[in-house]
RNA sequence: CGGGGCAUAGCGCAGCCUGGUAGCGCGCUUCGUUCGGGACGAAGAGGUCGCAGGUUCAAAUCCUGUUGCCCCGACCA
């Protein structure tokens, strides 16, 4: 990064959004490549954003009765075979194991040996696996709801890679329950998807669309699917997690039966909902600047940064022991509910580098204490919400006191800000020729469209054909106003209220 | 999987057309001067030029093959 740059990250969002997606990642050393194609290396500054996700999430799934558990991360093939529309969903993109060693060949290189008599597929996901052990599990209704989820890694090959955002590898979690009643395990289906809706709101400042996918975008294999759907910066929607209701269909490919209380034998009911890492890639999309990373206070793996300034040695060590009291002191402060997160930053650097590579990296509050604050007993603090020069002077008994208060109103303005964001940038479609002026808006610098609400009649043919002549996608039809039945605004007939965006 | 591009120091690139001692910027190390801020100077470390063949007295450079990456399409919970 040149010294007399503008801006942190080069290009701008305005200039090439894509590579500036890619610079904020680099800048804050969140992940980057490997060397096996498709697949990326978490660095510890991007792998502790996700810990912050897991911790989170996790404590919601306990609060609403779910238990951990692992399962194999190779599935006989024949599991996948079951299920017919599975099959034709993720056949297409399966890493397969065949073999089950290594033998020197003539020429001494390593060739596979010992072929499997079934080959097994890498899980792209585990409907069919945990299907498989649900079978085993439930006899009895005493034995239902059956409440499990699964940290893991999954496997699905794709042809083209974007970090976080889909990549070959990827880490998630994925909740599959067992039910007695259909009305029950669509109830579980919502209540997981209402949690989602409401960690990616209120922890991760982004706020989402709530709805339920067309048939076209539907899970293969599920009855139902839903969707919580966030607009990213350049106004394309990114789906950043689903939950599916998927009826008997699984319970019958892997018999899931029980006993009911009148003694009849009956298929359980199964849902599954999941998220990924790509809610990296959401976050980064949804709050991140011309500067870099920006992240929300609750998902900051360290929320204040203390930045000494030594400018002259006598003083050195009476500023890093203010340092550390300060840190201290912000320690016992609490933020949702925890602990403050402070890091005193004590590497021998240029204080301008060390400035930016926070700035870059997204920390939420940094202080600067040098020599004259001491005297003053004062800080002198930025947030990283603001511009890079935008900094505070306080007495410090009254930051600490306030601290706390800051970061709440980080947190909100961040959240105010992407919702305005969105909310400007969505517009309600009343005819086929409002839809073709919002979506034909010349690309500039791959940004363009927006969310267009309207009414669609939700055909599969048409939405297929929409989806090639514009590249546009149904996102989804949002629960908040899936009574309506407005006409379609390509055919006239009645139909839903849906949202239709350009999709990551 | 189709079309195009690229592969040379940790990163970004030049050199290739016209074969002849492997270079530049940033970063890194040391020293010095600066420093309430993305500094300046000096001295250093670091490369079998993606890989495998071929042509040649001589290959980063020419030829053939191969692998990987990027962009555009197609595909995509």
């Amino acid at each position: 990064m040149s010294a007399n740059a503008k801006t942190a990250i080069s290009p701008t969002r305005s200039e090439d959004y894509a590579e500036w997606y890619q610079q904020v990642i680099k800048a804050a050393d969140l992940a980057e490549t490997s060397p096996v194609r498709g697949c990326m290396v978490i660095k510890p500054w991007g792998y502790a954003i996700w810990e912050r996700i897991q911790a989170e999430l996790d404590r919601r799934f306990k609060e609403t009765g779910h238990v951990n558990a692992y399962f194999p991360l190779f599935i006989p093939m024949s599991f996948l075979q079951k299920e017919a529309d599975h099959v034709d969903g993720f056949a297409k993109e399966c890493a397969v194991v065949t073999h089950s060693r290594l033998e020197a060949g003539p020429d001494g290189k390593l060739v596979p040996a010992g072929p499997l008599e079934e080959p097994l597929i890498v899980r792209p996901t585990s409907e069919t696996i945990i299907g498989e052990l649900f079978a085993r599990w439930v006899q009895s209704y005493r034995d239902l709801p059956l409440l499990i989820n699964q940290w893991a890694n999954v496997v699905r090959w794709e042809m083209r890679t974007r970090l976080f955002l889909r990549t070959a590898e990827f880490l998630w979690q994925e909740g599959h329950t067992a039910h007695a009643t259909a009305a029950e395990a669509m109830e579980e289906t919502r209540k997981m998807l209402g949690v989602y809706a409401d960690f990616a709101d209120k922890y991760m400042a982004m706020p989402v669309v709530v709805g339920e996918k067309t048939a076209g975008e539907r899970f293969p294999g599920a009855v139902n699917t839903f969707s919580i759907e966030a607009m990213m910066q350049d106004r394309r929607a990114l789906q950043a997690g689903t939950s599916h209701f998927l009826g008997q269909n699984f319970s019958r490919s892997s018999n899931i039966k029980f006993l009911s209380s009148e003694g009849v034998e009956e298929l359980a009911w199964t849902t599954s909902w999941g998220v990924s890492t790509r809610l990296v890639g959401g976050l980064i999309m949804t709050h991140s600047d011309d500067d870099g990373l920006v992240l929300p206070p609750t998902l900051a793996p360290s929320q204040v940064v203390i930045l000494p300034v030594t400018p002259k040695e006598e003083t050195r060590d009476a500023v890093l022991a203010a340092c550390d009291q300060l840190a201290a002191e912000l320690r016992q402060q609490t933020f949702g509910g925890e602990p403050l997160r402070v890091q005193v930053d004590k590497r021998d650097l240029r204080g301008g580098e060390k400035t930016w590579g926070w700035i870059k990296k997204g920390v939420p509050i940094r202080i600067e204490i040098g020599p004259r604050d001491l005297e003053k007993d004062a800080v002198c603090f930025c947030r990283r919400d603001r511009g890079a020069k935008d900094k505070q002077f306080t007495d410090r008994s009254s930051f600490v006191a306030a601290v706390s208060k800051e970061l709440e109103s980080i947190q909100a303005c961040l959240h105010a800000r992407a919702l305005a964001f969105r909310d400007s940038n969505s517009v309600e479609v009343g005819s086929e020729e409002e839809f073709k002026a919002f979506f034909a808006q010349p690309a500039d610098a791959g940004i363009h469209g927006g969310f267009a609400y309207a009414g669609f009649c939700c055909d599969p043919e048409l939405e297929d054909q929409i989806a090639k002549a514009y590249k546009v996608t149904v996102r989804n039809i949002p629960l908040a106003t899936a009574d309506e039945t407005p006409t379609c605004i390509f055919t006239g007939k009645p139909g839903r209220r849906v949202v239709f965006a350009k999709a990551y």
